[in-house]
DNA sequence: CCCTGTTGTGTGTTATAACAAACATGATGC
DNA sequence: GCATCATGTTTGTTATAACACACAACAGGG
């Protein structure tokens, strides 16, 4: 008597706001979200062709995350981090992401060296290629193996909120970032302390991987304070 | 021309799910929601006296937040935060709080030390007077103090969050902690350190005014690792 | 010409109803 | 007596409409 029919069904039942919650997120970090502008629920339901009750949710969830800002009249607005902003979530990210890379080094495994190594080859790999975009995927990849192997899965979702706090501003200035790295990176150091089990190396070359990135942006800050796109050539 | 009539009325237009969200989290604070149990839109809506939209919105933000967990079938449930979950809080809460002790104890000024003091003093008549509800309050305005002066918004906002998440159990177990002080706690040398601009001492004696609240709630693990409340006597 | 009051439009908010899935309950057949 | 299926209830989800506030544009009076 059981259902043959229709065998994976139970997919598709997700909640309608929870796919609209996806898509907006993946928008922001792809950059596709002016910082600053206001996304209204009418148009965003429009878009998605939903009623105004799932985007409601999802912008709802996004600006409890802290990943939308509210604006005026609780209107959710891309955030514009400035570099008063992107200091604080640097300081914080230094004190995280330096603390999950040492507790990762204490627990390290061999199956996560080779996993690590491989990013690491793909990353060069990309480089090469000028794939800035695949690049900038499977550095996020990198990075977060790294947090979450270090056994505190609540570290590891405060972590990804920050990241997705810097989301508009990094897709438009990173690339020119990566492309002045010419292999030079903390990568490579990083997966060696973590591979001899040195917290204290991990530690520090993640901070310094963090804090050379965010040079690089604040580098880009106008007298008032707001990060500016490079030129688009 | 002006309306002089209803002169205030401008207090209550905050959206009704704003008022519904902070309700729910001061229950939660309270300990008026039992750790493990599923709150239902309608009852909730039903207690407010709201429709289930402004408790679904409200909900939706404390489940984003991380303050409620999301049961099956997206029901919300008060988070059961045992051993394990305790033990994440508490390192990041080190990190954090021990970080924000820190930049405090370096742009520490005469009045927030005056402020400080004076919250100290409160706290030490409200143990005397075994106010616990009392000394529990000014006790978190304390702490919030410290982290407020530290001029990183963004770390406060991530340390309340924190808080939260531990609410529920809080409640019900620290006030025989407090009772076991006897006023030989962390808090004066943080003041102290902060006073005298000594950013070590005031992050260590942060760190170990923490662990030492978190080893009491660990000891009131059972072997399944859930905390328990101590007998109602 | 400028200021002001009005009106229209856009936007988030709230209520309500219809919906679908899950669970409990009880009847029915073996 | 027990398994199984039907059904009713509970509960989150979604759509829709009415609402209230805010802002902009515009017309009229000074």
């Amino acid at each position: 008597m059981m259902k043959m029919a229709t065998p994976f069904n139970k997919l598709d039942n997700a909640p309608l706001w929870t796919r609209v919650h996806h898509q907006i997120k993946h928008a922001l970090l792809a950059g596709r979200f002016e910082p600053g502008e206001t996304l209204t629920l009418r148009a965003l339901s429009e878009m998605f062709g939903t009623s105004v009750t799932p985007v409601r949710d999802a912008v709802n969830h996004l600006v409890a995350q802290g990943v939308l800002d509210a604006g005026p009249r609780n209107a959710a607005v891309v955030p514009d981090v400035a570099a008063l902003q992107l200091r604080e979530i640097i300081l914080i990210r230094t004190e995280l992401e330096g603390r999950a890379a040492r507790e990762t080094a204490q627990r390290v495994t061999p199956e996560l060296v080779t996993n690590l190594s491989e990013q690491l080859d793909t990353m060069r790999r990309l480089i090469r290629d000028r794939d800035l975009s695949g690049y900038l995927d499977v550095h996020r990849d990198f990075h977060f193996t790294i947090y979450g192997n270090a056994g505190v899965p609540l570290l590891n979702e405060i972590i990804e909120n920050l990241w997705l706090r810097t989301g508009p501003i990094l897709t438009y200035v990173i690339p020119e970032y990566v492309l002045t790295l010419r292999g030079s990176d903390h990568h490579e150091r990083i997966v060696e302390a973590i591979a001899a089990g040195d917290a204290e190396t991990s530690e520090s070359e993640t901070i310094a991987d963090i804090e050379a990135a965010a040079n690089y942006l604040l580098s880009c800050a106008d007298h008032t304070g707001r990060i500016r796109r490079p030129g688009p050539a």
